[in-house]
DNA sequence: CCTATAGTTAGGTAAATGCCTAACTATAGG
DNA sequence: CCTATAGTTAGGCATTTACCTAACTATAGG
C-alpha cells in the first residue's frame, strides 16, 4: 500500500486521473468547450491543431478520468462534461484550504502564549 | 532559483504545471502535509516510500508549479505551501462551473420557446 | 448501391516522467 | 578537527505520454 494513498484516504486514484487530465492545455480546451454545451468529436477537434487520432487519445483520457462522458448515435459521437469529476478536484483543493486555515489558527493560538 | 519559477513569476505558475503537480499521489501527500504547516525535506520524505533524491525531484516540480516555496537555513531546507497557486487551480474550475451554469440557463430559455 | 463523412484502430517515434544508486557538498555539534 | 546529519548532483533505466501517418469501419444520403 502506498503511503500517499493512505495519507489522502481512499479515493485518491480517481484524483490522479482528473488532475492528470487537466494538466494538458488541449484537454483543458476540450473541457472548456464542453462546459458551454455538448459537442461532437470533430467539433472538439476543429480548434486544436492536431490530427484527429490525437484528439481521440485526449478524449479517451478525459473519459477515463470521468471528466467527460460520450455516446454515439449514428456515426456521430456526442461528448458532454460530467461535473462530478470536476467537483472532486475542487473539493480536494477546498479541503486543503481548510487545513491551511486550521494551521493558521493554531499558529495564532501559539503566538498568544 | 528554478527557471520555471522565474518564467512564471511569483505565484503565477501556468495551470499546466499546477495540475501536473497535483496529478501525482506522492506530490499531493506532500501538499497535504504542508497545508498543516511547514516542514523540512526529510520530514516530507519520511512517510513516502522512496529514496530522498526522488522526493527532491517531486519537490522541484512542486516549486516549479508554484505550489510550494522553500528556503534553506543552515543545512535544513524548510518548505511551505503557497496558497496562490492552489487558488489558481480552484478559480479555473470555478470558472468552468459558471460556464456550465450559463449553458444550462441557455438550454432552459431554449426549451421555453 | 456508391460515395462522402465521422470516427476508429494499429503501429511507430521522440521526449518526458518517476524511480533508483552512488557519490558529493555543506553545516551542526562534540 | 572529525563525524554525523541534511540535502544535492549526476547518471541510468523502464514506462508513459503526446504526437504522427496509414489504413480501416460504419453510417448518412443521393
Amino acid at each position: 500500500m502506498n503511503a500517499a494513498v493512505v495519507a489522502s484516504g481512499q479515493g485518491g486514484a480517481p484524483l490522479d486521473l482528473v488532475f492528470q487530465a487537466l494538466a494538458d492545455p488541449s484537454r483543458r480546451a476540450i473541457v472548456e468547450r464542453l462546459c458551454r454545451g455538448p459537442a461532437s468529436v470533430s467539433e472538439l477537434a476543429q480548434p486544436l491543431e492536431m490530427a484527429l487520432p490525437s484528439v481521440l487519445q485526449h478524449l479517451q483520457l478525459l473519459e477515463a478520468s470521468g471528466l467527460v462522458r460520450s455516446a454515439k448515435t449514428g456515426r456521430v459521437r456526442t461528448c458532454r462534461i460530467n461535473s462530478t469529476a470536476l467537483d472532486q478536484a475542487e473539493r480536494w483543493i477546498s479541503r486543503r484550504r481548510s487545513a491551511m486555515e486550521r494551521a493558521f489558527d493554531r499558529l495564532g493560538d501559539f503566538l498568544k502564549e
